[in-house]
DNA sequence: TGTGCATTGATATGTTATAACAAGGATGCT
DNA sequence: AGCATCCTTGTTATAACATATCAATGCACA
């Protein structure tokens, strides 16, 4: 059941049944998925891999959709306060979120070799972090949780 | 035991057993902590705040120390990869270690109303992310695991 | 139809980080 | 001491990531 994203599958079905979630979302929770939003998070989405903002500007603008980085920003800022995309921290890059709606508090597997991601759940409170948390008196309203290393296929081929 | 950083402390003498534990280190491992490096690992220890490579930059060409980018990178680079301090990736930005030498995987707790950072153990192959990593078959080399919300003190302040 | 608000277009700028190459200085060997 | 080597620093330039600002457009709802 895990990690979908490092293993074969039936991409196309992958996208079009969260690309359906993101805009059953949307349409329940009033917030509009514009052209250049609905294109932004497709292309976040056609491979399962961190985007920086200008190379998804680039995409964008090569389509005609906008063509300064204003236009990247705002599409990302949407879909990441919508929760349909995270921002990989440690990569400054984007990606689209595997299963959007579901409120989480996603953790992240990164290849370095060929930038795949991977998103698992944490749970903040739980973590040996979220008793250091307590036991300082620090109240934790997001947190990052980012593994970077090797995906299998990259194992095999770098070595 | 917890959190030295949040709490009241004599943090001269904080800021001098750090710098000797991280000379040992150097001497022990025939790394060259040179005047710039040295300067701005005080200057990242001086408060247990996170502080951006350009703010280290205005502190050390004010000592005429240096006055270019690179010059702060170099030495940033030095002391992350000699494990004295550490880089904040959600803000990017650097903050010192308070225990150079211990071979350790840090986790870090992030005021977001006063930048203090404090920093704590975590256990990358036993968390919940691990799980999910040797699920996948996927070889962590590095973990990030941050943290961001309130101090004690600025909850009391900011509410 | 008009008012307000979210979205987009466009220009400019701010912030973070690295490439590339020349010069200086410590270390170790003969 | 002379020399080679390697690490460190100086300097210029540029790349990569991100936001401020203001004008224009379009949709939503009274
Ligand atoms: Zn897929
Ligand atoms: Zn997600
Ligand atoms: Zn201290
Ligand atoms: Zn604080």
């Amino acid at each position: 059941m895990s990690a979908i994203e490092f293993r074969d599958h039936d991409h196309a079905a992958c996208m079009r049944s969260t690309m359906q979630a993101a805009e059953a979302q949307c349409a329940a929770r009033g917030l509009r998925l514009t052209p250049v939003r609905r294109r932004a998070l497709e292309i976040l989405l056609s491979e399962h891999r961190a985007l920086g903002a200008y190379d998804l500007l680039a995409h964008l603008s090569a389509e005609g959709l906008g063509a300064q980085p204003p236009v990247a920003y705002r599409a990302l800022d949407f879909l990441v306060k919508a929760g349909l995309a995270h921002k990989i921290e440690a990569l400054n890059a984007y990606v689209g979120c595997v299963h959007p709606g579901e409120d989480h508090a996603p953790a992240f597997l990164i290849c370095r070799g060929c930038r795949s991601v991977a998103e698992a759940e944490t749970s903040p409170t739980k973590s040996r972090l979220g008793d250091a948390a307590r036991a300082a008196g620090f109240r934790i309203e997001r947190s990052v949780v980012e593994a970077e290393g090797l995906c299998p296929a990259c194992q095999e081929t770098g070595a």
